[in-house]
DNA sequence: ACAAAAGTGTTGTATATACACCCATGA
DNA sequence: TCATGGGTGTATATACAACACTTTTGT
């Protein structure tokens, strides 16, 4: 038992993971087995330890759900309303994180864990529906004024893969030439000399 | 007495309380009379009461601080490292504010309140210097892509004194035929049909 | 030889920037 | 009448958007 003076909220992570899968955005949700909302679909999290800080929380989160390390992690909002949760007041920081599909271990313990594209989404627990929702925002806002979209491509990748990315989260075809002038213009890329084979066509080029 | 089964952190909220007063940006600090840090100035900010949410704490703090109801407040980030407090862990949701300066009472027990322009900031206690610097850089960010400036506005005002603003808080000349130009297009501002007299010389109109 | 994706430049359009003079008022 | 800030337009540069054909490879 643990006693303060003044009464004290609980404190949780929950994240919002990201992945690129089947020429699709997804993201990652658990089915609960505790006990509100048991059953129920919910974004990864779990409380914070009092010995470790906010983004070591999320980490090991995202790690004991997805077996990956070293991935994209933002902090997206805080979200401490009264009755999000019915046991007791509970605050709960929200990232986001975004992993290229290939990096992740599918964890032994997961059959109640699966990926769903935005428009699959079930009814969630808690506020959750909330979170991913600005989370998306988030991420859609983030493609324009930034790189972040090359969080979700591996080592080595063709510029036809990356664009395949842009339009997939856009949701709208992008220009060839322009796409490439843009991201060449960057100077965060560069050719490897390796060659894409397979696929029954040309193959292409280049890495970050 | 509060006791739960697994340990709690406290949470708390801090605001960056920022104004424009003799042509220059400010923002509010306290001296603190309480334990840890006792009379170095920090960030106003308290505890987060069990039965308020995060912005309504926020909210009830910034009216306690400077009497101001209905202001911009934006919620900026959550500081939650393991040794930010001496007393125990606590976190804190930063926000931020902006106000115009004629609506700020000024407090009858404000001894120990007052307002320092970005350089004039003294040490601060915990790790407020940090949520300061946070809070500066996002609204500087937000000059560019928003209409945040307006905030610090008060009811009426002609332009000379918004592309005041703009300057001061960029720290450069703008030009005044764009300014102008990219205002109006906005839409946002329409004329009193007032003008302004006294200052000797010629006056202005306008308001948002 | 053909299907499929890779690769490559130019032109127009919209947006942002630079810039100088006259006007109205209070003292 | 003069000092001071208010008010106004145009020309140029830059960034963004539209657009079609040739090349390479695997089958």
């Amino acid at each position: 038992m643990y006693t303060y003076e003044y009464p004290h909220p609980a404190v949780a992570t929950d994240i919002v993971i990201f992945t690129l899968r089947d020429q699709q955005l997804k993201l990652l949700l658990i089915k609960r087995r505790g006990k509100p909302f048991k059953g129920q679909w919910a974004l990864p999290g779990g409380f914070v330890r009092l010995e470790e800080s906010l983004e070591t929380a999320a980490k090991r989160e995202l790690e004991e759900e997805t077996g990956v390390r070293d991935v994209y992690l933002e902090q997206l909002y805080t979200y401490g309303n009264l009755n999000r949760d019915p046991r007791e007041r509970v605050i709960t920081i929200a990232y986001f994180a975004l992993i290229a599909s290939d990096k992740i271990e599918v964890r032994a313990d997961a059959e109640a864990v699966d990926w769903f594209t935005m428009d699959e989404i079930p009814d969630l627990a808690f506020d959750h529906q909330k979170i991913v929702k600005a989370a998306h925002q988030r991420l859609s806002a983030k493609l324009d004024y930034s790189t972040i979209a090359f969080q979700f491509m591996s080592e080595k990748f063709t510029l036809s893969e990356l664009q395949n990315v842009y339009e997939t989260i856009l949701q709208a075809k992008v220009d060839k030439r322009n796409f490439r002038k843009w991201v060449l213009a960057l100077e965060r890329i560069e050719e490897t000399g390796e060659i894409k084979s397979a696929e029954s066509h040309r193959p292409a080029k280049f890495r970050p």
